[in-house]
DNA sequence: AGCCTGTTGCGAATGCGTCTCAAGAGCATT
DNA sequence: AATGCTCTTGAGACGCATTCGCAACAGGCT
């Protein structure tokens, strides 16, 4: 009945970040594994609310807060001053924002992951972490057929 | 006697901007054009006030967010809330972060720039812009060797 | 020199996120 | 199922970076 794959169970993320199961985290985990898009604080606050209503703005700050600081849950600011959330567990990408609609597309590249390694470790840095965001706009149509021959892409 | 390149002279760039030259926004620019880190708007400023101190805090956020809505002045946010400022004709590059000591270094990478724009293509889509941040830390010495073949690198 | 309009400084306001604290609820134990 | 220790909660105050409102001020074209 659940999804079959990854954390499936809200409870079992609050008990990995070593947090007591509350109904208003459980609100909360449901969220965000639910999520399939990128909610900021205030969006997962206002979904976790139809799940149990009590859940208060403080609670799904602090939730949100302690998921990110023990790794379950990964942030980004694709626009300046609203932090986004979603599972760590869920497999690695980055991300093109479309500037026109705001759509967000998944992807990854091997291919610029291994020349990230290969920068910073001709600088003496190993990464903890990275950021790669590509801002596009729709580019002229008709062009589409470049999509086969790309084989470093994968969508998630 | 000043730089002899990029826009050296303050006055063109609020010109280019299309505001009026002001003293105020002549020492704003002054702080840009002459820094070399990436400071916020409390630092720029700061220094703007070295110059004129007359300066308040309004017109330092006032003037930088109008630079960087023409286009001359790009913004990043390597920790989050709080935005860094980089004039815009400095030559392009990408930021790795040191996070034990918060250094910022620059390097560009023409084949990951070719990836990314290969990329936004298959997707249909061209890349108006795009951030590329490795968050990095002080690997393992005695391995610096590596810094010599890797010829797709350079400092600014 | 004078005028029109863009700019300024001040302080108040906003917005996202965090903190305080007394009341409430996990959950390990009896 | 009752107990109790401790973590968690909601409500509102608070912090901080940034923006706004407005009356006084000052570029810069004539």
């Amino acid at each position: 009945m659940n999804k079959p794959f990854q954390s499936s169970d809200g409870d079992d993320l609050l008990r990995d970040a070593g947090l007591r199961v509350t109904r208003q985290r459980q609100a909360i985990a449901q969220v965000l594994i639910e999520a399939e898009d990128h909610p900021n604080a205030e969006q997962v606050l206002a979904r976790a609310r139809e799940h149990d209503e009590s859940v208060s703005q403080a609670t799904a700050y602090r939730t949100l807060s302690v998921l990110s600081e023990k790794g379950l849950l990964h942030t980004h600011t694709f626009d300046k001053n609203v932090m986004r959330f979603e599972l760590a567990d869920r497999p690695h990408h980055d991300h093109l924002i479309d500037v026109e609609t705001g759509e967000i597309r998944e992807f990854v590249s091997a291919e610029i992951e291994r020349l990230q390694r290969k920068i910073a470790k001709a600088y003496g840095y190993e990464i903890v972490a990275h950021r790669l965001e590509l801002f596009c706009r729709k580019a002229a149509p008709d062009e589409t057929e470049e999509r086969q021959d790309t084989a470093d892409l994968s969508e998630s």
